[in-house]
DNA sequence: AAGCGATATGAAATCGATTTCAAAAAAATA
DNA sequence: TATTTTTTTGAAATCGATTTCATATCGCTT
């Protein structure tokens, strides 16, 4: 590869000093209108490029944001990633991605290699910092890392400098079951995943109170926990509730995939949605709207959490203010996938 | 944030010069096992990470590849996003991303911060470079990008330092027209997307070269293009086939979407899959297995793909020889949406 | 014990941009 | 015009790691 042209190369052809171009790029200082034509015509003409790596040296930390995804396949991650890429964009910054599909060794490995990388924050969505309990070791890990690089993240942050943006699980809940208690039902099963995740644990925690709250009927056959977050899974899951004696009449499933599994699990028994069984998911990606009928979801708005993770995230590392703890309220988005109990 | 502790504090403590620790760090020489272990000792005390601007700056490149997709939602890309930040991981290299979403300015501005950032290798895939006739200006800029830092892609690399890594579209097609042609289908019709996007013209050209040879009748109303590539494109486009009097006993797909949406096109009109249509789709995501029925889907090992793309960058990066023209082959995944026509 | 090559080590230059500090030039004031 | 103030500018230090080159150290040979 050709060597690039540095801030040296342009300040002598325009024989002026680097400090001069350094300025005028930065804008940091006033340049006379002479000298500023000068070196913008040379920029131009020799096409360069200013070393990030440099200015990253020189001013201790770099301009790209270091992003930890447990999984860029999942359409709600992929979504997230491509809002959190935008927002990035539009102040400036890269992003440095990974996904750690739930290994915690990578995830600690990472936030190391991010740390070397000296970016400007870690941004950390799922994964251990979202599991109910992280465990010592890791809260360590995240403090020691926090104490170089600010992290932002939807989980457990244990005092490190930085900040949290969660999403509303209880009200996402809270939606769910209500939409459906108030078409009627009174039999609401709930399928979950692998794990004690935070997102799950906390929406199956509310959909239990919520139940009795209101009086509706609380089977401990009519809690499910498929074996992961795929369609797979919520098709086993449902399967399960399908065996029972008493079926319940509406489904809540913890995603739209295990919403898609359940959906097949139920035709595959000559049933029908929403005539036989309401379903209510989470996360309203496109999945909920590719499924036949359509499913009725609750849904975060991405654009929005996006927005709050990385304007944070850049803030931080530019030592504003910021708000410590964020949260991103979610809404019911009614498709075809739930209908009136014993009405029309 | 606490300042960082430098290769310099280290040698300091040891008692030894910064050029010591930094041999031992990078195993460029010999240290002697007594300082070998007095510096290993400091480093995990004092929790050192090597400032990967520093080395970057030195060297004059990072270990960052540069990454360009069009859309990190569709499942195709984020697969082959997932599978190549597992290769780049692989070779100790992390990934700055960006999707363009078909933005040509977005993607000349970000070759150019990629080329800021010094990244060792930009990966491109899909995009302007995966058009069909890139113009003047496009190719003019790849070149000129690809004289600093080198260029991987799928699609046209014009002659600039780099390689290429394409997947046989062709191949593909002729896995999806000969699979129905052996089933007895005569009447196949084509599903495309918007635009000249190469992938695209490539499979339909295939398309209709085949159907020639293999003395099918071919009609221009079989071939349709959607207004995008998502599923409601997919379904407007089957609205048309089945608008037409001579309608079609076979459909290929441009894609997963396009085949969902196609699926429901026919639905909606009383008509099943494969009863009285069979239905093949290129690419094979998680899609293909969410549908009922399933989609027997034109597959690419992307694990390969991946491999390749990054396995070449990093090859490139490193001076090594490479094949500049790589493809990777299709293989045809039979799954339920297509059966014998006329048959049983 | 003197001389030789082989190893281990340190001092200093280097990568490219920014910034401090001081000097020079320009503008404003007396 | 002389003097002060303000604005532009350049020289040099800095960020943190790597590497070249020279020197010190060691063991080995004769």
């Amino acid at each position: 590869m050709g060597k690039m042209v540095t801030i040296y190369d342009i300040a002598r052809e325009a024989g002026v000093s680097p400090a001069t171009v350094s300025r005028m790029l930065t804008g940091n200082a006033k340049v006379s209108e002479e000298k500023r034509k000068r070196i913008t015509e040379l920029i131009r003409a020799y096409d360069y490029k200013p070393n990030a790596l440099a200015k990253g040296l020189r001013e201790t930390k770099s301009r790209v944001i270091g992003m930890i995804l447990v999984d860029f396949v999942n359409p709600f991650y992929a979504t997230l990633l491509s809002s959190c890429e935008k927002e990035a964009r539009k102040r400036g910054y890269s992003l440095i991605v990974t996904s750690t599909l739930g290994d915690r060794e990578l995830e600690d490995a990472y936030l190391d290699t991010m740390c070397q990388q000296r970016v400007a924050t870690i941004v950390m969505v799922g994964g251990r910092s979202d599991e109910l309990a992280p465990d010592e070791g890791y809260v360590g890990h995240v403090k020691r890392i926090a104490e170089s690089v600010p992290v932002v993240t939807n989980g457990y942050l244990g005092g490190a400098e930085g900040c949290r943006v969660r999403l509303d699980e209880e009200k996402a809940a809270e939606l769910a079951v209500e939409y459906l208690r108030d078409l009627g039902h009174r039999e609401i099963a709930f399928i979950g995943g692998k794990g004690e995740i935070r997102s799950t644990v906390e929406k199956r925690l509310k959909y239990a109170q919520l139940l009795m709250q209101n009086g509706l009927p609380t089977r401990k056959e009519w809690i499910v926990d498929g074996p992961g977050y795929d369609d797979k899974s919520g098709y086993e899951a449902m399967r399960k509730l399908l065996a029972l004696p008493c079926r319940p009449t509406a489904v809540i499933a913890v995603n739209d995939f295990t919403a898609a599994g359940a959906a097949h699990a139920i035709w595959e028994e000559g049933l029908g949605i929403p005539e036989d069984f309401s379903l209510v998911s989470f996360d309203d990606t496109y999945v909920s709207n590719l499924c036949r009928p359509r499913l009725t979801s609750v849904s975060y708005d991405l654009e929005e959490f996006a927005s709050r993770l990385i304007g944070s995230a850049v803030d931080i590392a530019h030592g504003r203010k910021i708000e410590q703890n964020q949260v991103v309220e979610p809404k019911l988005v009614v498709r075809d996938s739930c209908k009136q109990y014993g009405g029309g």
